[in-house]
DNA sequence: TTTAGCACTCGCTTTCCCTGAGTGCTAAGC
DNA sequence: GCTTAGCACTCAGGGAAAGCGAGTGCTAAA
């Protein structure tokens, strides 16, 4: 059933009072709001029949009115005013995110508490990688009889280095065998099939050739299932305690838990959109009393982005999902493929 | 003045008492842990003494007492039983720090959550580097006409690499030249130094090589700067909300934001040593009413680690030591210079 | 010096009452 | 038929009062 404009008013009302002030609407403030065009009473004739729709809850008999689930729902779908980022905000956030980003864990973390700090509500990053990724190329620079440096290409241009301690002693003739092994038999291939060809080059080469291809595959197989990880980052819990919903303290250390111990299994949206999850909209129970709100953005061709946004379900949706696109859109900027800096590749 | 026996005595029972339940501690309490050798009456009057001596407060007339600040330190320098770790104890420690270390970052931000979560109290992590590092070889690998990977060595056997992209076309002859350039001229030194030495070789060089040379030493100055960052990474601090002295919203929202936000103003400990600061020991503000247990390890041979574990004044001193001393053992094993496993270097 | 005894203190908890915001209902008004 | 004024009713929150009990300090005797 279609609600008529004055009882979606009356719902918008209730919704963003609710949100600033966390304290039952009353159907005198309503009517306050309302500038007198209707006594108090009709709001109460209302009130009560959006009770019984289910969009509004009462805490008691004699308190006011929150929305329920279904009226943030409402709210979010059509009655929130989609509000703009004014250019200072815009610039705000630009600036924020003049972030170093020699490495992508870092970007990712970094660009958590940024978000965090600007919305007040605790976050959550996560890059989400969309197909597995392969080495390219392999370099190896020796450094002295024990020990060289392996470089290692992968895709999306991203490299890898480190100094390897061999275990026995490096014959420098052996090395372009080696680099020429690595390149034809260990490129473009998945780590499973890295581990495999391995094991079939074993007898094709000799063993201190061997020895030394191993702990080389070895730190490549490493990087790569690395690479491919898939970590997620909380920032501003704390932010948390200041809400009167979380002043108790074992709420809010369960939740702070959650957030922090919770690898996998937090909202993901649609790709490129944003999603709005609304109390027991959520499928995870830690987040029944709470609302997320998630954006995604792009990280080159073969990554997306993630952040999340967590808070009681009177979050002020308007705010977080105006400053959180704008975030969306500002990674997807730095990181996207068109008009890159010179600086191209976030990682390592 | 010395205190007696029993007045020590006395003293450690109200500690370890006051320790566990956060409950001022009265003199019935004390006389039933003393086996019925005194009646409480003259533990009152001792408590009196102690009281007036500035080891022990009164909370208010009628309750128990608690220690002061004066009474933790005594406890600390002489009352508290040294704890050993047990065999099993040791092992959890020794397990929860094989961790996948390819950057010292992760290793550090890791281990403090390891040590958190085993003490039950926020932990806050360093690196803190004894002398400035510089780069000791540079190679550049040729992708493209477009780009090259730079790979650079650095004191401690570091090596970062990345993909250049670079603005004009790369003559592949000039490559030799540039690596020459590089490696006789930006090695060894600071990177001031290298800053002044890109404007000494400017004119010296022809003008696209110097372009080349400046996006690379560019890049080369921002890793060895990063490298040269103390970064400050605090864990588990929600572990707060479980202390009564926390329950209180926002004393705990006071105290994370300090753990989040401080980047240099936490306690060091002396080399090698541990520390405990116990409540206005501590010269932060914020710290007044907590004490801090601090530990350092080695990382190789130029850098110095620091764990600290921030708690209330009546943190089990015991206990929190013994852990983290076994923390810091453990992390010196993994690091020190002595037993080194094959993969040595433990930054990417 | 230690101990038993006892009056006293004072924070905590419970109980009770009051207040006021807000409701639901009814009956009159437009 | 919708809107409004009026009014009795409900109920959470706050404050005062009372009782409880853990713990003290002091005194006098052992």
């Amino acid at each position: 059933m279609e609600l008529t404009g004055r009882k979606k008013q009356i719902l918008k009302i209730v919704v963003d009072d609710y949100i600033h002030t966390a304290e039952p609407v009353g159907s005198k403030t309503i009517a306050a709001r309302m500038a007198g065009k209707v006594s108090s009473a009709t709001i109460r004739n209302e009130l009560a029949d959006l009770v019984d729709l289910g969009y509004l809850e009462q805490p008691h008999t004699s308190a006011g009115r929150i929305p329920s689930p279904k009226g943030y729902r409402l709210y979010v779908n059509e009655l929130m005013e989609q509000q703009k980022l004014s250019i200072a905000e815009t610039e705000k956030i630009n600036q924020s995110l003049q972030i170093k980003m020699e490495e992508m864990d870092r970007v990712i973390s970094q660009a958590g508490r940024a978000v965090s700090s600007y919305v007040n509500y605790p976050t959550y990053m996560a890059a989400a990688r969309k197909k597995s990724i392969a080495a390219r190329r392999f370099e190896l620079l020796p450094v002295d009889e024990h020990s060289c440096i392996v470089v290692m290409m992968m895709d999306g241009n991203r490299v890898k280095s480190q100094l390897l301690r061999m275990q026995l002693k490096v014959d420098l003739e052996q090395m372009p065998v080696l680099v020429t092994l690595l390149n034809t038999h260990f490129t473009g291939i998945s780590t499973e099939e890295m581990n495999l060809r391995l094991m079939d080059v074993a007898e094709q080469v000799p063993p201190q050739v061997f020895l030394l291809l191993s702990q080389t595959v070895g730190y490549a197989v490493e990087q790569l299932e690395d690479a491919g990880h898939r970590e997620i980052y909380t920032a501003g819990a704390r932010e948390l305690l200041k809400l009167p919903e979380f002043r108790d303290a074992d709420k809010a250390h369960e939740l702070m838990s959650f957030l922090a111990d919770s690898k996998e299994n937090l909202p993901v949206p649609d790709e490129g959109a944003m999603k709005i999850l609304i109390g027991p909209e959520n499928v995870n129970d830690a987040l029944k009393d709470t609302s997320v709100v998630v954006a995604s953005y792009d990280i080159g061709d073969d990554m997306r982005g993630l952040i999340g946004v967590v808070g009681p379900t009177r979050m002020d949706y308007a705010t977080v999902a105006a400053r959180l696109s704008g975030f969306a859109d500002g990674l997807t900027r730095l990181f996207g493929k068109q008009g890159l800096p010179p600086k191209e590749d976030i990682d390592q």
